[in-house]
DNA sequence: GTAGTCACTTGCACTTTGCAAGTTACATGG
DNA sequence: CCATGTAACTTGCAAAGTGCAAGTGACTAC
């Protein structure tokens, strides 16, 4: 622990460039490891693994089988990781008004790719 | 750029573990380079001159002499940079909430070293 | 039984981080 | 005028982290 300070330590959990956007993309629903390899950032898969292992571990999101033979898992949120909406959506609002070309991604119905696995 | 999303952007800027460290510490006036340094959680100083560099760059923040021969520099935050503090307020309400141990560091009266130099 | 898919894991080159030590430009004290 | 001190960086280097590609295991479909 660097200090007692809740932003350093919020940052210790969440502070990289990936962690995040992991979190963004789960806002929307439970998905497997697959479709969050999809999300246009396009995340290493070994970067990957590594951050959903410890964002389970800081109790941020939780994985469970959707399918058994083979086991497949989601992974969705605990309450914890939901609660970090409001931070993205402080980043989302800073984001939009002062870096140009940047835009909220969709939010319209249309379904990308399989949605909603489980849950 | 990664993606034209908001988030993705403003974690190129700002998503790492002492960019928004900095930005914490500016929002409570202009600091020269020792007291930045000085702050607990102890950036590594190449770190420090790296990071101030890209946010300047990104207009982030702007420095401005306070004194002449020997050239000091106090560093400040722009409108851009005090605009972040919505999303580290964002950041103190979570982790207050959510990680154990954590709280909000002084803001009381008492002066830290000296403050508020030039400008 | 061959091909394909999903969810990872491994290897390896490259980049970033963190600690320590060095540098430049002055100010001060004797 | 010379040694010491201070502020603000810069440099070197080992260790850690990142990103790309390729490999693996357990199935499922044809």
């Amino acid at each position: 622990m660097r200090s007692p300070c809740a932003v350093a330590c919020s940052l210790d959990l969440v502070g990289d460039r990936w962690s995040l956007l992991v979190v963004r993309d789960l806002l929307r629903g439970n998905l497997t490891y697959g479709e969050l390899q999809n999300s246009p950032e396009g995340i290493p898969t070994n970067i990957l693994a590594d951050r959903l292992k410890r964002l389970e571990e800081a109790g941020l999101i939780a994985k469970s089988a959707y399918h058994e033979h083979p086991v497949r898992y989601a992974y969705g949120l605990t309450e914890k990781g939901k609660a970090l909406s409001d931070v993205l959506l402080a980043f989302v609002r800073w984001g939009k008004k002062h870096i140009p070309g940047t835009r909220t991604m969709r939010r319209d119905g249309k379904p990308t790719r399989k949605q909603n696995r489980k849950s």
